[in-house]
Order: structure tokens, then C-alpha cells, then sequence
RNA sequence: GCGCCCGUAGCUCAGUGGAUAGAGCGUCAGGUUGCGGACCUGAAGGUCGUGGGUUCGAGUCCCGCCGGGCGCGCCA
């Protein structure tokens, strides 16, 4: 990989340091007043405007100083854009081309074409690294998802936390983080032994008890059963049901695992609850609460001060018959991921558990843990529907659609997509049936497109001989050209927003946006035109640079871009 | 009752406290003698649930109310 002296930071994060800049001359020069040590500042802020006539970039800072200041926000605004104007590009030059005062106190700046047109050259020099930005403070995060107990196949109602949780891990990867995927399960509880009682009982050909489970995955397990678990079940029920549980949970999560695959989503840690207790981390755990005063007895119970922490009651973490709950497995895990060297936790839990939150991150705190590096994402409910009818989803009746089933009816890109394009706190209606009707209407083909159709002109370009004949040069000539390239270059800054708020709607209307500008470029500028090879050079250049950043925006998504379609 | 989330165009949804609130679908009217028409251009469509407040500036922050979802176990 080359490297060359072009910024491989933000636009918008160059923009912010020149204000810094500004700002600091502008004091030091004494066009405004030195800052005394105990006034509130704002903070250095640029913004990409919505409106094309406010330039590339704005800032507010102007009327943020004003108070402060007691001075006019135009006043200090001609301050700061008179220090903007001297403002270098990482390469030499100006940065900006324009830099215009804007009542009631706005800067507006342009950036120069040569700085726009470094960005594209780097974009160019190196397609792989366009769209990853470093951390100003890296994690190492443990992103704990799906986490569906395997007693039956996942179903619809698991796919949005499938997907969010990839779709975060994925951005906190290109947001310079690192991430673990890690799913957790319960191979010990009520529920496997009930999930073989079921393969037992419908093996006798008698009725599945009552609280198990019925779905066909069932009877497919009564069939696979290996003839030595075939032949405990016959001879002592009671006892197989442990054993056929087992046996029959590890099918379904090599399944589980199997349907994931499928959605492009990998984990790289498949963690037990069991594994939690045998390897003493939940009892090590305790004993830290239990030395801070955080742990006590009552009813035979132990209990965690949580109210200590605001919670509303406190929490039962052995049950008065000895038994470990939820809570204390989850206690111990918190040790177990701190002591593999994250410093960040995230989990991803539907809406309704939302009351176990606070109970979680008290018990972090309360074991000297930091309360804030413990997030809890709750994903809002999905509320699937067939043609207005509510879809039920019951794993014990056996009426569900799978994972499986959804995705082929509508495809993998098109359900990334959905997922991808809505903030995982709003509910929302997926009406299947409206979903593969209109599955070929999905905006995710209309990127798609816009990439294919890039991969189609560099075809032609190639059989005219202008294969390698690619030169960034001249490339803003026209208003086509400055549109695309202003659109694309935005793409980090894209990325860096998407990993702070942990939300990937940002980069679905950022496709969205690139390849409507890049369809009305095609539209007003022709590429390839033999009788001007440096025209077509320049715009081959931007066709390539888009086509990466469509390319990268896609894979960020793990949505495949398609060389024709 | 208490707590959390949500309420934006006909539908599905975007919108880090900034300037004239957007997209897709749907509806209506147009566009091919040239690189992919799965495309493009335009129009109609909004008291951002509601009433206050903070702010130079509120769809965004705070409070009340209305409407919807979800929680409030020694279940997981």
C-alpha cells in the first residue's frame, strides 16, 4: 500500500481543526477578546449544511460567542472568516475556496478544488482503506447479540438483532474500534430438558408435554436421533430427556449458526451459561459484591443492593432453593468479558428487557467496573404482518416463520437494507407479503444499480483503451463533476457519525444520495468520449472513486455490489 | 399507578440545537436518433400528536396532557 501526503482525515474534521485555528489567531491578533478562564465556551463545531447555497460547511460558531463574548454574532463571525480565508490544505494551498459571512452570524466556507480533488486521489491510491477512519479513542468492545436459547430455529422475530448487532459491529470496525461478535446461551436450563422431553415423548408417539415444544423441527430431530440416544429414550424416558436435550440443543444451534451464516452474520464467540458456573466466574463475582457490602441474605435468598444505585428494588441472584437466576449469570459474565481484555460492553436486547437494564450496570459499578462502558442497546419490536394480520410467534406452539423462510422470499440485501435504513429504537410494521411484492422496488437496488451501471462504463472504458488512463486532474471542471465529488467525499464523515451514535441510517441515505448524483452526472456528462481523452481521464476518475465509495458503503452494510445486474 | 421507548407527507421511514423539514413507495404530468430506462425531470401532498417553557434559533432539549408499544417475578 502506498502512502501518499494526502489527508486521510475527514474533510470535516480539516474544516474544524482551521476554525480551532481561526479562532486562536483571531485572539492572538486581538480581533477578539482573550477568553477568560471561567466562561462557558461552546465547543468547536462545523456542520454539513442542508442547503448547497450555504456552502460545504458551516459553522455557528459566531452566534455561539456571542453571549459570551457581548459582542454581535456578525461581528465575531468576520473575525473567525477573515482567519478561515489564510486556512491550509494538508498538501499546500488554501483549504477553502470561498469563505462568506451569512447573517445572523453564520461562516460559510467552499473547500478549493484541489482539496477536493486530493481526496479523490487518495480515494484512488487506496479504494480498500476509503471509508475507515480512525477512533480519537479506540475500543476494544464485546458486542453480545442475538443470544436466542437453541431450542428451536430463529424466527422473524430474531432478525432485527441479528442484523443490528452485525450492522453496529461492522461500523464500530470501520470507526477505527474493535469488535467481538459473541452470542450467549443457556445449555443447562428447564428449556433443553423440556425440548428433549418433547423429542422423547413424540418419539413414544405420546403427547409433547405441556410446556414443550411442537414445531416440524421437532419431528426432524425425533428422526435424526443417533440410535444410542434412540435407545436411552426408550429405555428410561425420565433420564433422556437431560441427554436427547442436550443433544438435540446442539443441533439446533449448529442450525442457528448455519441460518446466521446465511444472513452474512458470523460470531466469533458462542458462549454457555453453564460455563459461566463450572468455571466459577458467577461465585467470583459475588464474592466481590458480597466484600463491597453489596450482597445480603433475607428469606434464604441472596440478594444485591441494587437500590444502593437507584434501581427501584433490589435483585435475587441466588433463589431461596439455591439456584443461581438470570441475574447472577449475567453478573459473572460482566467479570468474564472485562478479564478477556475489553473495555466496552454492548448488548443487544429487545425493548423488553429493558427493565433489566439499571440492575446490570449497578452491578457493574458496584463491582468497581465503569458504569459507562457497559451499554445496553434496546432494539424496538418488529411487528411482522401478512396482509394486516398480525404474525404470531410462539417457538413452544411452533407457529413462526423462520429466518429461513423470510430471507428467501425477500433476500438477504433487501432485508440488510430494511433493517439498516430504520433507528433500531423505532418500532416498526414489516408486512411480508408488502415486502416481496415490492422487494424489487427496495432502494437497496436502486445503489445497487448506480454501481453496476459504473462497472458497465469502466467495461467500455477499457475496450477504448482507457483501462489505466485514469487522471483526477481537471476533474470539478463542470457542475455535474463538483456535485458527485462533493457528495462522495463525505462518506468518512458518514462513517465516523454512524459509530458514535451506533446507527446505520446515516449510511443508507448517504448511498441513497451518492447515486442519485451520480445518475444525474451520467445523465449531463458523458464519460467516454474518444476525441477528448483528458476530459474522459478526469471523469473516469470520479466514475472509479464513486464506484469505490458505493462499493464500501455497500460491504460496511455487508450488501453485496453487483458488477452487472 | 410507576418506569422506559415511540408519535414527522396517503403508506413505510430519515432528519449530530441551525438557515426554505427530506427520501422511497403510491398519485398526477413529462423524458430514448449516444457509455445499462432497475434511470431521469417536474407537480401535488406537512398546524412535525398537543399545550407551555429554555434559546439568537426547537421536529430535535425540559415540563404537562393525549394516543400507541413494552416493562414493573426468588421467569428467562
Amino acid at each position: 500500500m502506498t502512502t501518499t501526503a494526502i489527508p486521510h482525515r475527514p474533510l470535516r474534521a480539516l474544516a474544524r481543526d482551521a476554525l480551532r485555528g481561526a479562532w486562536d489567531r483571531a485572539v492572538a491578533s486581538g480581533a477578539l477578546p482573550p477568553t477568560k478562564p471561567d466562561t462557558d465556551l461552546p465547543a468547536i463545531e462545523v456542520e454539513r449544511p442542508a442547503n448547497p447555497a450555504h456552502g460545504d460547511i458551516a459553522t455557528s460558531l459566531g452566534l455561539k460567542l456571542a453571549r459570551p463574548y457581548r459582542r454581535a454574532p456578525l461581528e465575531i463571525a468576520r473575525a473567525l472568516a477573515a482567519e478561515l480565508e489564510r486556512a491550509e490544505a494538508p498538501g499546500g494551498g488554501t483549504l477553502f475556496a470561498s469563505v462568506e459571512v451569512a447573517p445572523p452570524g453564520f461562516v460559510n466556507l467552499r473547500f478549493a478544488d484541489a482539496a477536493l480533488e486530493a481526496v479523490v486521489a487518495a480515494v484512488l491510491d487506496q479504494p480498500a482503506g476509503w471509508g475507515r477512519v480512525h477512533a480519537a479513542k479506540p475500543l476494544k468492545a464485546n458486542v453480545e447479540f442475538v443470544s436466542a436459547n437453541p431450542t428451536g430455529p430463529l424466527h422473524i422475530g430474531n432478525a432485527r438483532g441479528a442484523f443490528v448487532g452485525d450492522l453496529l459491529c461492522r461500523v464500530l470496525e470501520a470507526g477505527g474500534h474493535h469488535a467481538t461478535r459473541e452470542y450467549y446461551f443457556n445449555d443447562f436450563g428447564a428449556q433443553v430438558r423440556n425440548l428433549g422431553a418433547s423429542v422423547v415423548a413424540i418419539r413414544a408417539g405420546q403427547a409433547v408435554p405441556e410446556d414443550g415444544y411442537r414445531g416440524a423441527y421437532v419431528h426432524d430431530l425425533v428422526a435424526a436421533l443417533p440410535s444410542d440416544l434412540a435407545a436411552e429414550a426408550d429405555r428410561d424416558p425420565d433420564a433422556a430427556s437431560w441427554t436427547v436435550g442436550r443433544w438435540a440443543s446442539e443441533q439446533v444451534r449448529r442450525g442457528i449458526e448455519a441460518s446466521l451464516a446465511h444472513l452474512g452474520v458470523h460470531f466469533d464467540v458462542w458462549k454457555t451459561e453453564s460455563s459461566l458456573h463450572d468455571e466459577g466466574w458467577v461465585a467470583r463475582a459475588v464474592a466481590r459484591l458480597r466484600e463491597s457490602g453489596h450482597v445480603y441474605e433475607e428469606g434464604g435468598a441472596t440478594w444485591f443492593r441494587s437500590t444502593a444505585f437507584g434501581d427501584d428494588k433490589d435483585r435475587v441472584i441466588y433463589k431461596s432453593n439455591g439456584d443461581p437466576t438470570y441475574f447472577a449469570a449475567d453478573i459473572g459474565y460482566v467479570t468474564e468479558k472485562f478479564s478477556r481484555g475489553f473495555d466496552h460492553l454492548v448488548y443487544i436486547w429487545g425493548a423488553d428487557h429493558h427493565g433489566t437494564v439499571a440492575r446490570l450496570q449497578n452491578a457493574a459499578q458496584a463491582m468497581g467496573f465503569d458504569r459507562a462502558a457497559v451499554e445496553v442497546l434496546l432494539i424496538a419490536w418488529v411487528r411482522f404482518v401478512r396482509d394486516g394480520v398480525e404474525a404470531s410467534m410462539s417457538k413452544r406452539a411452533g407457529e413462526f416463520i423462520t429466518l429461513d423462510e423470510l430471507l428467501a422470499e425477500i433476500g438477504v440485501d433487501s432485508a440488510r437494507w430494511f433493517f439498516a435504513s430504520r433507528a433500531p429504537t423505532t418500532g416498526i410494521d414489516f408486512d411480508i407479503e408488502l415486502a416481496k411484492r415490492q422487494s424489487n422496488e427496495n432502494p437497496v437496488y436502486y445503489v445497487q444499480y448506480a454501481h453496476a451501471r459504473i462497472a458497465s462504463i469502466l467495461r467500455k472504458a477499457a475496450e477504448n483503451g482507457f483501462e489505466r488512463a485514469i487522471d483526477v486532474r481537471g476533474a470539478l471542471a463542470g457542475a455535474s463533476e463538483a456535485a458527485l465529488v462533493r457528495a462522495l467525499v463525505r462518506f468518512p464523515e458518514v462513517v465516523e457519525d454512524a459509530a458514535a451514535a451506533r446507527e446505520t441510517q446515516g449510511v443508507t441515505t448517504f448511498a441513497t444520495d451518492l447515486a442519485t448524483t451520480f445518475h444525474a452526472f451520467y445523465r449531463d456528462a458523458r464519460v467516454i468520449d474518444p476525441d477528448e481523452p483528458e476530459r474522459t481521464r478526469a471523469r473516469l476518475a470520479l466514475v472509479r472513486a464513486t464506484q469505490v465509495t458505493l462499493a464500501n458503503a455497500l460491504a460496511l452494510l455487508g450488501i453485496s455490489a453487483p458488477e452487472s445486474m
